[in-house]
RNA sequence: GCCCAGGUAGCUCAGUUGGUAGAGCAGGGGAUUGAAAAUCCCCGUGUCGGCAGUUCGAUUCUGUCCCUGGGCA
């Protein structure tokens, strides 16, 4: 691989327990490429286990870029890893490798691979004031403001993450968010060219695998790793990461630390659904195995894809 | 053995003053443009425990049997 820029960006997505992060080292190693997280809750530290970062013995395989890289306290967003991985892509490639993104995140990948709209940056302070207004007045009242200064927005009053959004958008740019999204996109480097994977076993399988891995999450040490962050404030986006509520409880003595494993086994099953619908129509793919990942469906994978 | 309370959707339960029933969760499908492991939308026929009786009609009333809790012996 002496040619590291002209080269294709490989790109490894499924939903979560999946085998991706498997099948991203195998082909690393494979091409001598380096591993670039794609993934919302593995770019944080603090959560190795209950988010199934690559361990030590996965990095000296090959290099990881952007696993455990930000505080939990310090939230990352579609944009922000965007330009985190256009650098790792940039670094890896001056580094004569071959960059292998792998995540679950389908909204980072379609930020990447097909750009962004290109809203300025919205002031943290803007972000807390809006947040705290909703909480206060409520759905409905919020909805109503931003219909006022909005009578076209596309959200649907049921849905406050949106809504809060395109409240921000309005208040820090003076322009509706649609606006925005008409523009052109930032698209991707020029000359990058992607070539995407995408893993969707059958769901009796994924479901099985995510239950075995929590399982296996807590024999690792899941309850002391949630324990570390029980003070973290429930609203930042990494006190979202599955399970850790749930353990959290469990340590407090407010749930059995059986319905903790239950709920947020439930939990990784309905979110695994979620992302087996986005990556079926919002990304663009190559190649897409729907069988039982395996080390043999791992094999047959990299013969085709290379 | 007797008394009481239950037996309704995969689970937890509501309900029908008699006209064959509906929520939450689970499950399935979909959306998704900057906190996305988030957020939102759509999808409910099931011998209403069995059998018999009353009735034009019973899941609903009556009898009986079975099962599950709890209590008394």
């Amino acid at each position: 691989m002496t040619n590291a820029a002209g080269a294709p960006v490989f790109v490894i997505c499924g939903p979560t327990a999946s085998g991706k992060s498997s099948l991203a080292l195998a082909l690393a190693e494979r091409i001598g490429g380096a591993v670039i997280n794609a993934d919302s809750m593995q770019v944080y530290r603090g959560l190795e286990i209950l988010t199934a970062q690559p361990g030590v013995s996965a990095r000296i395989r090959a290099p990881h870029l952007l696993y455990g890289i930000l505080e939990p306290i310090d939230p990352c967003s579609a944009g922000r890893w965007r330009n985190m991985a256009l650098d790792a892509i940039n670094e890896v490639r001056g580094a004569g490798r071959i960059p292998v993104l792998c995540g679950g995140t389908g909204l980072y990948l379609k930020a990447l691979m097909e750009g962004i709209a290109p809203v300025p940056e919205i002031p943290a302070d803007l972000r807390a004031r809006l947040r705290a207004r909703h909480a206060e007045i409520g759905n409905a009242e919020f909805y109503a403001e931003l219909v006022a200064r909005d009578p076209d927005t596309p959200v649907r009053p049921s849905d406050p993450n949106r809504m809060l959004r395109a409240m921000e958008v309005l208040e820090a740019t003076g322009k509706p968010l649609s606006y925005w999204q008409a523009q052109p996109p930032d698209a991707p480097l020029a000359g990058m060219t992607f070539r995407s994977v995408l893993l969707v076993p059958p769901r009796a399988d994924l479901y099985a695998a995510i239950e075995a891995r929590f399982d296996a999450m807590i024999e690792a040490g899941a309850g002391a790793e949630a324990r570390a962050l029980a003070d973290l404030a429930p609203d930042l986006p990494a006190a979202r990461a599955l399970g850790l509520r749930e353990l959290i409880r469990a340590e407090a003595g407010e749930l059995s630390l059986e319905d903790a494993v239950m709920q947020a086994k439930t939990r990784s099953r309905n979110y695994s659904k979620r992302q087996a619908t986005w990556f079926r129509s919002q990304i663009i793919t190559n190649y897409e195995y729907s069988e039982k990942f395996s080390e043999s469906l791992c094999e047959k994978i990299l013969s085709e894809i290379l």
